[in-house]
DNA sequence: CCTCAATGTTAGCGATCATTAACATCGGAG
DNA sequence: CTCCGATGTTAATGATCGCTAACATTGAGG
């Protein structure tokens, strides 16, 4: 079926940009991770920078959907901060290549695809920083953003870490971000 | 002197590593930022490898050793924490640029300076771990080497916030870092 | 059975890259 | 003044890369 096979390749991308970073990769080395040549790919994306542009595309959608989603239905404020929280622990845990390759590999996308990840990000941001000020009213977006990247960034660190069982780790992450948050 | 032309070297092709990655940048790139032509790098460094090979191991030797010299003289082990925060929070915000490169392009560096730069890491990472440890008892060495890299997540994403003020900015930083600590 | 769309293959093209070669400049020591 | 080491330059080389071309296989539908 073509759409796993395209899936397939995403996938095993995914896992080299996140090894070697998108221009350490060759198209061959994409293909034959997928068991194919290099030149096949070319069936079923347009170009390499194509591939890195879905990928990074589609996350960005996934994480902002999903959290307006979380947001919208959360029964106080409080409640949404910490569907926040949970949410994107969720995803770094499950989705440690994607992460990575999101934030080491965006300055690599053609154009266009940058400019759109750069709003999709943004609005993701926005959702944490808008749901910080309801809680803690002190905080000016200046903070907010930088609060909302500090968590972020301590929760993506799921990739460099050692193994430490999913649910603990989920566990662990979960309740440093809030607390982080708490400094805020 | 050739000192400050191997520097400036360096600065130039930290900024451009952390822009577009090592494998982004060609060392014509490098020699057009410092006013040369690529070809004219050779006469500073053996190879691109090279460069990345003694940007990442010197910033990795000043790292521990510094943490090393602030955990030595702390007054007792409480200190001894809060001074590696101060410390990473401090670096983190004044080489923003060798802190993308260090672990986004690890991958890119030759093995015997891959290696080197693991082992320093690891002793550094060591560190946290042993002051985090003897402050909290009930803490393992599993989670204690997550909850480090936890905190680097978060310290380490300066790069990605938006202006703040390098004061408030290293304020916000290292009370969040510090209350995430308090959750471990 | 035949056909055609889907999906592969290998060969090759032009561009770019890291590196080396060959040569220029030039300031300071004898 | 002369020489030479330090530090540049441009041209060329061999490797690799993304991508296209030309061709093979195959499986489903008329």
């Amino acid at each position: 079926m073509s759409t796993s096979r395209r899936e397939q390749i995403l996938d095993r991308a995914a896992e080299l940009f996140a090894d070697r970073g998108f221009h350490g990769v060759s198209v061959h080395d994409i293909g034959a991770a997928c068991g194919i040549s290099g030149p096949a790919l070319y069936r079923h994306f347009t170009s390499k920078d194509a591939m890195l542009a879905e990928m990074l595309v589609s996350i960005s959608e996934r994480l902002l959907s999903e959290a307006r989603h979380r947001v919208a239905t959360a029964v106080d404020d409080e409640h949404a901060l910490r569907e926040l929280v949970r949410w994107h622990t969720d995803f770094a845990l499950t989705h440690k290549d994607l992460i990575v390759v999101q934030d080491r590999d965006w300055a690599s996308l053609p154009p266009s695809a940058r400019e759109r990840v750069r709003t999709l990000q943004r609005a993701y941001v926005g959702l944490w920083v808008a749901a910080l000020r309801r809680v803690r009213h002190d905080v000016g977006p200046r903070a907010g953003q930088a609060a909302a990247h500090a968590v972020f960034g301590l929760l993506n660190s799921t990739p460099h870490s050692a193994r430490l069982g999913a649910e603990r780790m989920r566990a662990l992450l979960e309740s440093m971000a809030w607390q982080a948050l708490q400094a805020v």
